[in-house]
DNA sequence: GGGTAGTACATGCAAATGCATATACTTAGG
DNA sequence: CCTAAGTATATGCATTTGCATGTACTACCC
């Protein structure tokens, strides 16, 4: 009773997906637990964060979602939420009279250093005895390969 | 002006974090949307494959959601739902009669098996292209390693 | 240009979620 | 034992989420 060759790489894949969720899974929810995290819900840690990450400060919506595991009319009001806490403000984008840009305001900003702070510092405490120095930057090597590779097969 | 040594280490953990959860985050995306998870939520799935995942069969409720970013709280509904839909059995433990034991019913197995395949065929195909059967390998050994790691120090 | 299809965001509404807390049981100490 | 502290799950309630759909705009094609 031999296994079918063609499932060896399905199987390894399949294994390998799993670690790497059940490794995202677990930091998470110790990331979660950080004192640092009761003001903000890791979903809207996420959208400050996204936003830092844009080059000219302002974002479009939809572009935004994009990089979110979150339905397009949750994140329309969860923006809303956090427009009226003042963390970030909406305009009417450029060249697109349907569309809404975003930018962090100067308390979103002051409120993503802050948490990204304690993040950062969590991530390290989590990773730093597991992985050495080497292995951080083989890991981080492999992920952004897959990364290329969604980005390439972009559906 | 000169980085801080210290904070090397830092940013290089932070910065494979980065990219080990927008892969996750970017995998899951093109996951959900097969076709084939309609029928549950990612959430909902996850409790299956977890149950599947216990030698005996039998899963407490508490140790289940050590696994899932999910509250004890909705847990305990989800749980209540799948029971109704008749995925899954819950009785009261052996030795606590406050606990819960959770097993698969012969439909929850099933959907599980009919989804999973659907799961692992989608990782094939997201993964295979990115990276070599040697890859595969290294990251989940990098993973586990993390893995190992996080339960070593359990808090 | 006028009409049709497509895209970006918002909204109504039912369902799912989390927080605080209740309930039922277990464990440890005196 | 009996009590106090702790643990496992459930429940009330306000908030958040997603789905279906609405509205406003854009792009394409004749």
């Amino acid at each position: 009773m031999s296994l079918d060759t063609s499932s060896v790489p399905v199987r390894q894949a399949a294994e390998t997906w799993e670690s790497l969720f059940r490794t995202q899974v677990g930091v998470m929810r110790r990331l979660q637990k950080d004192p640092a995290f009761k003001e903000l819900t890791m979903r809207e840690y996420d959208v400050l964060f996204n936003l830092t990450r844009c080059p000219t400060g302002w974002t479009r919506l939809n572009e935004l979602n994009e990089h979110l595991l979150i339905s397009q009319p949750s994140l329309s009001r969860m923006v809303e939420r956090m427009e009226a806490k003042g963390l970030l403000q909406r305009r009417p984008a450029e060249n697109d009279q349907r569309g809404v840009e975003l930018a962090l305001t100067d308390a979103g900003r002051d409120l993503q250093r802050r948490l990204g702070r304690a993040h950062v510092q969590g991530i390290h405490e989590l990773l730093s005895p597991a992985l050495s120095s080497e292995e951080l930057l083989q890991l981080k090597s492999l992920t952004d390969k897959v990364l290329a590779s969604l980005a390439a097969s972009a559906d």
